[in-house]
DNA sequence: CGGAATCCGCCGCGATACTG
DNA sequence: CAGTATCGCGGCGGATTCCG
């Protein structure tokens, strides 16, 4: 994670990098936008269509989800597959490393899931305190 | 994750939203932003003051700082305490549930060093053919 | 030391209109 | 059907200044 440690004995506090090397940040940047990860899980399910993800994925507008997928794309994560029939059909799905990718992730979203309440409960109380 | 299957026979694709109400966009939203990441895993190497972590998480502004405390802290994620000497000396660590939300982001950052020249190779790729 | 307040540029994202 | 092009707002985040 791009974190040095200072070679010193006793678990010296480790100091943290934000730049274009930082593994965490590459991926982090790019899931973290507001569609990725869903997307990202709307895929899951196996290779689906331009307008039937826009359909799937309730409010993005086009523009995002062709961003996002050609974000994705250019990750790595997801490939596009165009075939010329009348009209056009364009299918996309995950990639080895996109699915590969997912696994991590599905861990981080039971964590969300299990701690949902806990989170909003943290929320009103904070709040709450004035 | 806020996804409805159609109850339907045969693995019916899912819909996915993007509201509050999402548990995954509750958290990725927070996660995602510039700083969080790297603050949180910071904190794991125990408590720590406020220059101090200025000083490890190298590029921040105190503003962001202070904010991503602030909202970390919000989410229940991180406890702040004041010891009121001379000068005053604050502390924050990571809550119970702030280190049980580092275990699957380590799981993530794992993965982001271990596919992080894929990555970099696969935008190559992507940039180079025009 | 650990902030808060203010100002401001950039850009993520949505809405809308047009295209092959 | 699957996009691209343009416009515009809101908010993230940096720089700076002031405070208990």
């Amino acid at each position: 994670m791009v974190a040095k440690s200072k070679g010193q004995a006793k678990a010296e506090k480790r100091v943290f990098y934000n730049d274009e090397e930082c593994p965490i940040r590459n991926v982090v940047a790019q899931i973290g936008d507001k569609w990725s990860v869903l997307i990202l899980f709307a895929l899951v399910d196996g290779p689906d269509r331009f307008n039937s993800l826009k359909s799937r994925v309730v409010g993005i507008s086009q523009r995002m989800l062709t961003q996002t997928l050609r974000d994705l794309e250019r990750e790595g994560y997801v490939d596009r597959t165009v075939y010329p029939e009348v009209p056009v059909r364009v299918e996309y799905e995950l990639t080895a490393m996109g699915k590969d990718l997912v696994k991590p992730l599905y861990q981080l979203v039971s964590w969300a899931e299990t701690h949902h309440d806990d989170i909003k409960r943290s929320r009103e109380a904070y709040d709450g305190r004035s």
